[in-house]
RNA sequence: GGAGGGAUGGCCGAGUGGUUGAAGGCGGUGGUCUUGAAAACCACUGUGGGGUUACUCCACCGGGGGUUCGAAUCCCUCUCCCUCCGCCA
């Protein structure tokens, strides 16, 4: 939720903002709401307290035996009038809440001006693009060859953008997981969480994905539940509501769960393999700070994240996304891209925001700083820490040989019984 | 699915329709006492919003509606939790 504080003091300043990341929202428009709003409340607001010491009067002469008649007739028609402001004021509150919940955040000051994601500038590199001396697959074409993916059962089970993992993918799959938990809760200090993966409207609402884009979540029919498009809303929202003491923080959790996205507006992009599926794996981390250490935050969790793919030995770049490729929610966003030499591309493995206040907000999430009166908004964050399919994806891309077949990369080689590679043909059906 | 019982401040827990924003306790903060600490005692201690912003007003007792001059308290409804029965991975 935008600051409504913000709003009313610096309304250039947030025009300036939504205009750079392509908002339509029209400033003078809410300003004309807020204003009525106020002069609204205080006419209602003094009808009420009129009406407040005119009853303490009543019973004042009730209890003295008196005869409060006549002070009664004359207060019907003050309760009237309260009430039928008092719904106007109501509707014009809920106009500008929502209002107040489709204003994106304002990104950091450290946030690279851009239009889209072409102009998101590179922070930094891992590594080095493995060189072959063949033509690197795609990942459908190797995982179908070696027998582990297959998206023509997935087609007739489910339809398009699902895989059915079979055999050594399926284990690979739970594998990199497996990993990834356990560096990010024995190295990293992550309590491992598994939350619900359907949850309800207030959730959805507070980090964000509700109400502006619904489109992209799976509700379910004639409930208010959707499915989770990642563990950051259930994980987020566990602390939704409640104060927490400073010496909590920061708290960290990681969740690895399935993520459903309908995917709507993305016809005919990648629609090949596992990069873009209604349904996938991803091992998530979250973050609850203070306000003053968030940006420290936000670079310890991108160094999570990014020790992951060290681990797996795969090349990878660091961008800063510019503020017209910069989220809903988030001030401030690194995306970790993993080079998939099948595809000669790098491609988004990990997402690492700092929403600051702004889910904050929204969800109620507090803290009170130690030797304060008053508790204060939580600053959230969170990463993938990986997107597990898509791991997947890099490693099949990666490690792959020339007769086809595929290397486990070492730190993954306990985690799939000591198995060093996958040979063709080995085909479960 | 059937039958009952609940939801009150950071937590626990009182609360006959009329100075109840809410007793009491715990926790927290400050103070007295102490060489220090503990104990004891004293004081303070919810959130959001409006204004003429060292003050004052309004709202909030799970959510929403209603009755009333006046609702934590009465009525309706929804959600969640608990107990018992049935079913069940």
């Amino acid at each position: 939720m935008f600051d409504l504080k913000l709003l009313q003091k610096e309304p250039e300043r947030v025009a300036a903002m939504l205009e750079k990341r392509r908002s339509k929202l029209d400033i003078a428009e809410f300003t004309v709401l807020d204003d009525k709003r106020r002069a609204l409340l205080q006419e209602v607001e003094s009808l009420k307290s009129q009406r407040n010491s005119a009853s303490a009067e009543v019973a004042k002469m009730k209890r003295a035996g008196e005869d409060a008649g006549e002070l009664l007739a004359s207060l019907g028609s003050l309760s009237e009038r309260i009430k039928e402001l008092d719904a106007s004021a109501n509707d014009l509150v809920q106009d500008i809440n929502q209002w107040l919940l489709s204003i994106p955040n304002m990104p950091h000051e450290s946030v690279p001006a851009g239009s889209d994601e072409n102009d998101n500038p590179v922070l930094c590199t891992w590594g080095e693009k493995p060189s072959f001396d063949f033509t690197p697959k795609e990942h459908w074409e190797l995982g179908t060859t070696l027998g582990g993916l297959d998206f023509e059962r997935a087609a007739k089970l489910s339809g398009a953008r699902y895989a059915v993992y079979w055999g050594w993918a399926a284990r690979l799959e739970r594998a990199c997981a497996s990993l990834m938990l356990d560096i990010h809760t024995t190295e990293h200090g992550y309590t491992e969480v598994m939350p619900p993966v359907i949850v309800n409207k207030d959730s959805m609402t507070g980090t964000g994905q509700l109400p502006k884009f619904a489109e992209d979540l799976f509700k379910l029919e004639g409930l208010d539940h959707y499915l989770i498009p990642t563990a950051e809303v259930p994980v987020t929202n566990l602390h939704r509501d409640e104060v927490q003491a400073e010496d909590d923080l920061p708290r960290a959790y990681a969740a690895f769960t399935p993520c459903f996205r309908s995917e709507a507006g993305s016809y005919g992009k990648d629609t090949k393999g596992l990069i873009r599926l209604h349904q996938f794996n991803k091992v998530e981390l979250v973050r609850f700070t203070t306000p003053e250490r968030s940006y420290v935050e936000l670079e310890i969790l991108r160094g999570h994240a990014e020790e992951i793919l060290r681990r797996l030995g795969l090349h990878y770049r660091v961008v800063t996304l510019c503020t017209g490729d910069l989220g809903f929610s988030a001030a401030k966003t690194y995306d970790l891209e993993v080079w998939l030499p099948g595809q000669d591309k790098y491609r988004e493995i990990s997402s690492c925001s700092n929403f600051e206040d702004f889910q904050a907000r929204r969800a109620n999430i507090k803290f009170k700083p130690k030797n304060a009166k008053k508790a204060v908004l939580a600053h959230t964050l969170n990463g993938s820490g990986l997107a597990v399919g898509r791991t997947v994806v890099a490693i099949m891309e990666n490690y792959q040989q020339a007769d086809g077949s595929l290397v486990i990369p070492e730190a993954l080689r306990p985690y799939m019984g000591g198995r060093e590679i996958i040979t063709p043909p080995e085909s479960a059906a």
